[in-house]
DNA sequence: CGCGCCCTGTTCCATTTATTACAGAATTGC
DNA sequence: GCAATTCTGTAATAAATGGAACAGGGCGCG
């Protein structure tokens, strides 16, 4: 999978017939859109007829022209994931910026496609302090499901981070009813526990929202919303980054939605912090700006 | 014309029913490759059943599938053919994107005025497996301490979490010594049982690596290594999305630094895994790629 | 110059695929 | 809580597709 198909059919252009080039030719000046159809297409717009293109696909060494399609689409596919897959130039240096910049990328194309209505419908959801929120997550989202817990639990009551070990999980499952939310992260290497309750959750008729990766957990077959997200980083593990920016994004939507309660609340339970630094150092840099949680800017 | 099939499914996406949702955003999440297989593959790969896929096209104003996988090549078509044509995403909402282009734009200058060589640095510090790792976080950060040592403990032994209550801590500061490093995560409003014990740790002769805001921690005084990232977004809340990309580029400096242990161990533990789904569903969308973790890419 | 081979296109068939009809399930409104 | 309506999956159907056998034609070789 290395090298893309494009440069193969360069390569074995002298072991095809002069038809058979014709159709090789076509499919490279517009690749790979036109492998993408029907054979028949395929074949008018090469001006050769069908049997033809599937020869080409077998001598190709497809065995099938399905075979064919379905490596074009990968290829698209991550193609289109990373753009930064251009020509078989391997960067130098795959190192640190790469990393960032990657994983910016991500973010953005997370956005890009997250429709705002699903966002707006989820904002709601957990704005209704009626539900109870549950929270749950994988292996390493774990994290994530906690870190928006701490926060929810600030801007509302009935906030719930379904944590431990499995079979504590059903302790939860007593509670969940119809108006409730579990908010699931599951992202590849799907975890079938985390699957187990969410299908146990939606037979309860509890709203589920899943935030995945662009795969989609299977979770998706039993969620209400799904929020999908890019983890694809140089590294063997993904990157959660835009997991993290999208559930930042849900609390200050949240955050937003209610601002009176948002504020009171924040006010109410910094009243209760005991944990600042009670000595603020004299001159760092500049100032230190603490953030006021107690008067939204935005 | 003008716009693309993305953008009308997100607009008509309210006007869909629960499942044909989920595969408008099976389609958003790998846009346009998904549509461009059988309805079978689509629906699979949606979680939904075939009608339901063939009902999504004809909300979205296509008489036949055919007539929807027609349109997305043509536009994929001209997409690819002038590589200029960006994505007319441009800023129709404020709000949403603003979010996440202001995450980006932290990561980026996070990275930015990250010296590489204190990345190097902590980066060998971490895998020295002589050192024990202790982290730590804050009210929020937590969540970031206890993603990165899920990771870190795959990697390479003797990585502690320090979870629970303050008065815990100082269990743990019985067993560090000089060779150990204590890993922690403070932003603004500050915690201040954070700094005691870090305090309390450097009297040790602990070595401290602070993942703190630009404002930077009062626990820089005491650390060895101070990695800044830039926290501000358009919220009352700070985004921790920076130090989450600061920690991810740690742990795949570490997995990298050592492959082969990396290697060893994961697929180590792979063995033990139990949660992973038994029943790999069949046919979704070209295959669903479990990142191979046995097999670090980079 | 004629024979034979390989290539190419036409036609047909079998398979896969999109599509429709229907019935059950869920959900909404009263 | 019940009924009407909408929604969703199952199953059967019809169309379109890929694939195979077959026949005509161009080309080189003898």
């Amino acid at each position: 999978m290395t090298k893309s198909l494009a440069e193969d059919i360069r390569e074995k252009l002298g072991s095809c017939t002069a038809t058979e080039r014709r159709a090789a030719l076509a499919l490279l000046a517009n690749y790979p859109v036109l492998g993408l159809g029907t054979v028949a297409q395929f074949a008018s717009a090469a001006g050769v007829s069908s049997p033809t293109i599937l020869r080409f696909a077998a001598r190709m060494g497809f065995s099938t022209y399905a075979a064919l399609q379905t490596r074009l689409r990968t290829e698209l596919e991550d193609q289109l994931k990373s753009p930064l897959a251009k020509g078989p130039e391997s960067a130098a240096e795959p190192g640190v910026l790469d990393f960032a910049d990657i994983a910016c990328t991500n973010i953005s194309d997370t956005f890009r496609q997250l429709p705002r209505t699903e966002l707006e419908a989820v904002v709601a959801l957990l704005g209704d302090e009626k539900r109870t929120l549950y929270l749950l997550g994988g292996r390493f989202t774990d994290a994530l499901a906690r870190y928006m817990a701490a926060h929810l639990r600030i801007l509302r009551g009935r906030v719930v981070h379904v944590a431990g070990q499995e079979g504590n999980w059903r302790d939860y499952l007593v509670d969940m009813g119809r108006k409730d939310v579990l908010i699931v992260f599951d992202i590849r290497r799907y975890q079938s526990d985390l699957a187990r309750l969410s299908v146990a959750a939606a037979n309860l008729g509890v709203t589920i929202v899943l935030v995945t990766d662009s795969w989609l957990s299977p979770i998706a077959s039993v969620a209400t919303h799904v929020l999908p997200a890019r983890v694809s980083v140089p590294s063997p593990w993904d990157s959660s980054a835009a997991l993290m920016v999208i559930a930042e994004t849900l609390i200050a939507g949240v955050t937003a939605a209610d601002p009176e309660r948002s504020k009171r609340r924040i006010s109410m339970l910094e009243v209760y912090r005991d944990d600042d630094d009670p000595k603020r150092r004299s001159g760092r840099t500049g100032e230190v700006p603490p953030k006021d949680l107690a008067d939204p800017q935005a």
